[in-house]
DNA sequence: GTGGTTACCTGATCTGGATCAAGTCGCCGC
DNA sequence: GCGGCGACTTGATCCAGATCAGGTAACCAC
């Protein structure tokens, strides 16, 4: 399997000296889709034991890397500690279709589950760095460990709920504002800006998520700018009314 | 709660004096999403029967009665044992969007697990009757009989496959295809007959499914019949040529 | 029967966004 | 500097599917 990350598990010795076993692991953790489990709030001890040792922290990807593919034996699913991944899906046609975006602290890889195989490859955008989480060993673990089971089952009935709202017919506009919006509550939510957000991946890419033409996505950012909603600076987006953006946006987002 | 179902546990003694506890228990639950753990497959026997014992058939709903409503908190998930269910979602505008429909033996409701209120309305499109599985009992159950929190999360994830599939940007005629083949495939799993299809649902509901207008349903059905891939008599398809959609709809359903 | 309602079909027109076709800008190599 | 390349923008044209506007047929109430 050629793409297959090295992995470091995380009970290893590193060779920073400042860092407590785990680089910024407690930094990272608070922020992570796993995090209440990993940091263990009152969770039984061996437990916890037990998935810090499950836990791998893998060598960094350098932009176009591939995490999984396509096909792949689902064994594992991935929180992203550093950088932006990208999920796509290539069809007959050999037409790529981008699934979504991960930023720090959420979790890629659940939607191989079902056929135990990866139905779409992902892939980094950037620099990245990751944790790795081997199933069916996690599955294991959830059965003694609620919380995690409880985490797994919420973040994928949120996927679902992700998924279908980008299936809805919406606008170019009401599309490209619950895009922007949406980014900036995530962000928020892992303790970035809200109002500055560096777009890691191309317009192509925004443009294939949104199931729109790229020279849509150039000319709504555009009007954006020009009615004062938005800066744009390149990849560098400022959100300068964000009310009237999540007005824009709110039809697609209401959940 | 002004929509909530009375319910029968399955346990009281019933009428019909030829079933043995549970009516057509064993017919439905071989087929139904939950069916190996239901019917206990080598697993512990005490666990089995807490599983009987959380199960509860609901008294039969009629077309336009609703299973759960957007908004409610979720505490349960519903099997179909028969008729025909869609789910949907009313946005700001008014618009219905519809989510999905649901054959018997497929389970609605999961996707209220994040957030802990249902994000959607289910719906009744005939009459129906149902199995409720009470959250968080279930959940609980899971932890203690790893094949159903396997099955759960195995379900969540073939939904995200799903709801990933319709978000594509396809033609009319790959969604219409691919539509009638995924209902076939669905039929064909759960014992009924994979090239004869009755449609409890309207074409409008079917368009908006889709993402379509209704009359662009219209259309393509149509000219489906006149190509002589599929015969239409008001709700009755009857698939001809399954090979040549299951063509059409290639890129939709590959996954 | 009549009138009302609901589901569906079909033709004519319109339009949002795709597609085609040049651009510009920044960046890297040399 | 210059040429080439990839990412992005901008304008002109096109088209799949939406929308509009009548239809028909089945069904129910009275």
């Amino acid at each position: 399997m050629v793409h297959v990350v090295s992995l470091q598990p995380s009970f290893l010795p590193r060779p920073s000296p400042d860092d407590q076993g785990d680089g910024d692991a407690l930094r990272f953790c608070s922020t992570c889709a796993f995090g209440r489990a990993c940091l263990g709030d009152g969770y039984d001890k061996q437990a916890l034991e037990d998935l810090h040792c499950l836990v791998e922290h893998t060598a960094p990807l350098h932009a176009g890397d591939e995490v999984f593919r396509y096909g792949q034996p689902f064994n594992a699913i991935y929180a992203v500690r550093a950088g932006m991944v990208k999920t796509r899906r290539i069809d007959e046609q050999g037409r790529e279709q981008i699934l979504g975006f991960f930023l720090p602290g959420e979790l890629v890889g659940l939607n191989g589950l079902y056929s135990s195989r990866y139905p779409c490859d992902a892939v980094a955008l950037d620099t990245v760095t990751l944790c790795r989480f081997a199933f069916p060993a996690l599955s294991v673990m959830a059965t003694r460990l609620p919380a995690i089971q409880q985490t797994l089952l919420q973040l994928m009935s949120k996927d679902i709920v992700n998924a279908a709202l980008l299936a809805g017919d919406y606008s170019a506009d009401e599309r490209l504002a619950a895009f922007l919006v949406n980014l900036s509550d995530r962000f928020a939510e892992r303790g970035y800006s809200p109002t500055r957000l560096y777009l890691m991946m191309s317009r192509s890419d925004i443009a294939n998520y949104l199931r729109l033409a790229p020279e849509t996505v150039s000319r709504v950012l555009r009007r954006f700018q020009d009615e004062a909603l938005i800066a744009v600076e390149k990849r560098e987006v400022t959100l300068i009314a964000l009310d009237r953006l999540q007005h824009l946006a709110r039809c697609v987002l209401q959940s």
